[in-house]
DNA sequence: ATGGTTGTACGACAA
């Protein structure tokens, strides 16, 4: 089974390159984030007719989450259970007997603002309602984009990034706190080569130049890791033409399809 | 350099 997630910056906007890109890479699971678009203007007809099973959860404008299955989605869930939120970030479905948690995890804006606040409280929910999720999925995905680069070798320059959004030790801390459970970061399960990300600004030639963080995760719980057998980062698509800032990142699992 | 670029939706706001 192969899993993959990318945050594509408006589903709309990126419809033909999810579609050619998903031919392409082949994943079995697709989890996507910033699909930008209310539930009724999800592109559900021309996935379907790529022959997706569709889940969706979105919200106008802003954030909005996704997983596409080649076989049909169960048990689809919304949200972090017990957190007020009226931010769409979570979807949970069920696909081949793998539960796979597709999260958006908030930006932050700037380290002290009201909004990184809500980014801490947030992860800190989303710890504690995957603990449980861990006892009731032995084969648990924990997949999109954390917006937490977890390491220095993670960030293109981290004396420049230390304590900016994104690497500051609060959230590297809360990301470390994900790990905690049991949770694996399947992408340094294997070598892996130096400077490799999964986001660039769009401004400054960020892409051109490799300035990036590694801020899209495949994360995966014991039983799930042990049967990983690849993850990797597939900067193709970041370097085409009108491109989300975002690539994609597949992981294999040793599992039946 | 408080800069730069993109998406949503047509003026800011979010990233």
């Amino acid at each position: 089974m192969r899993i993959a997630t990318w945050n594509v910056n408006s589903i709309n906007v990126r419809l033909a390159q999810v579609l050619a890109w998903s031919e392409a890479a082949r994943p079995d699971v697709l989890a996507l984030q910033e699909t930008k678009v209310p539930d009724e203007r999800f592109p559900r007809a021309p996935l379907e007719a790529a022959g997706w099973h569709v889940a969706c959860h979105g919200q106008r404008a802003y954030n909005g989450v996704a997983i596409l299955a080649r076989a049909p989605l169960e048990d689809v869930a919304t949200g972090i259970p017990g957190l007020h939120d009226d931010q769409a970030r979570v979807l949970a479905a069920t696909v081949g007997g793998v539960r796979v948690v597709c999260v958006y995890v908030p930006n932050g804006e700037a380290v002290g603002s009201d909004k990184y606040g809500y980014k801490l409280r947030w992860m800190e929910a989303l710890r504690g309602w995957l603990r449980e999720e861990l006892a009731r999925h032995p084969l648990l995905a924990v997949v999109g984009d954390f917006n937490v680069a977890p390491e220095p070798r993670d960030v293109h320059d981290p004396e420049l990034w230390e304590g900016r959004v994104l690497y500051s030790e609060p959230e590297r801390a809360a990301f470390r706190a994900l790990l905690a459970l049991g949770l694996c970061d399947t992408f340094r399960r294997f070598d892996q080569p130096e400077g490799s990300y999964s986001w660039w600004d769009y401004r400054m030639r960020a892409f051109q130049r490799n300035l990036g963080l590694r801020i899209d995760h495949i994360l995966a719980s014991p039983a799930l890791c042990e049967r990983c057998t690849a993850c990797r980062i597939d900067r193709a698509p970041r370097g085409r033409e009108r491109p989300s800032d975002h690539a994609p990142v597949v992981a294999d699992f040793d599992l039946p399809t």
